[in-house]
DNA sequence: ATCGATGCAAAAGTTTTGCATATAC
DNA sequence: GTATATGCAAAACTTTTGCATCGAT
């Protein structure tokens, strides 16, 4: 997807919900779309401080388009051990994460014999199935070659 | 694990490190032991609150405690979406959570093949896999019959 | 012109820290 | 007696909210 698809699709999400099409809104989308790591709120709005010289944008601003980008499905969030709560697009492939402890790295997948047992534990719990996280923390090969105390 | 053999666990934990062992840290541990579900610190300390009118104990040593309790290896904790760390007892039984968004409830389990996929993934990757999480996140029996607007 | 969105600052919620005192050893 | 642990209050950090004003429609 395009950064212009995306801002497309939240200019027709705007739309359905009579809401209105800010600078800030697409500001804050295209940053996390831009961003090669998951970035958190705080983060955002640094590096809309740094690169908006002209035109600001509050720090109130950032989580409240957040917690809506998150309502309306364009972006997802993730809430790794130890950390705050990290954004990414919706690209609408479900995927887990693998994290590098060290440098922060983080590998997308998906494992087709991992979603089947889920379900099958789930029912086995009688529980109906919603959604899930899983996150496996690691030491990339990169970190691994680093010395530490 | 009893609740004697988990102090005396602690005792040794705490001689080793040539720590003390004060009626507090065995207060913020018996309360994590004693609870049926996953508590978060200020409900740990809420709950020594009530129970321990003559013996009070401040929301920083159980701050301070819990810290030390993981850093020991003695307590786990779980970060669950959209809530705050919440606490168990170290049974060195490694499991994840099956959690119910309703009414809160966490059932632990272990599957053994997906263990085995996690492993299978990380070297694919090229990590070096230390730990993970899995939260499987659903609607419980219970809940279920429960409707909902 | 209207009503939602924004920025600011203040407040709320959660966790950490400094310091004097208490207490385990 | 000594050094760690505690309680309290203050500070730090993260997120939310109230309100006047701005700006998209």
């Amino acid at each position: 997807m395009s950064e212009k698809e995306l801002y497309d699709k939240l200019k027709i999400v705007v739309k359905e919900k009579a809401l209105k099409y800010t600078k800030q809104r697409e500001l804050i989308l295209g940053t996390i779309y831009n961003s090669k790591i998951h970035l958190n709120a705080e983060q955002i709005h640094k590096k809309l401080t740094i690169s908006n010289k002209d035109d600001q944008v509050g720090i109130a601003t950032v989580y409240r388009n957040l917690l809506f980008l998150e309502e309306t499905g364009l972006v997802l969030s993730i809430s790794l051990d130890n950390s705050l709560k990290r954004y990414e697009i919706n690209r609408h492939k479900h995927h887990d994460h693998l994290v590098c402890i060290h440098c922060g790295k983080i590998v997308e997948f998906i494992n087709q014999n991992i979603e089947k047992e889920q379900e099958i534990i789930a029912k086995k719990h009688n529980f109906k199935l919603l959604s899930h996280t899983m996150h496996l923390y690691g030491e990339c090969k990169a970190c691994s070659k680093i010395d530490r105390v």
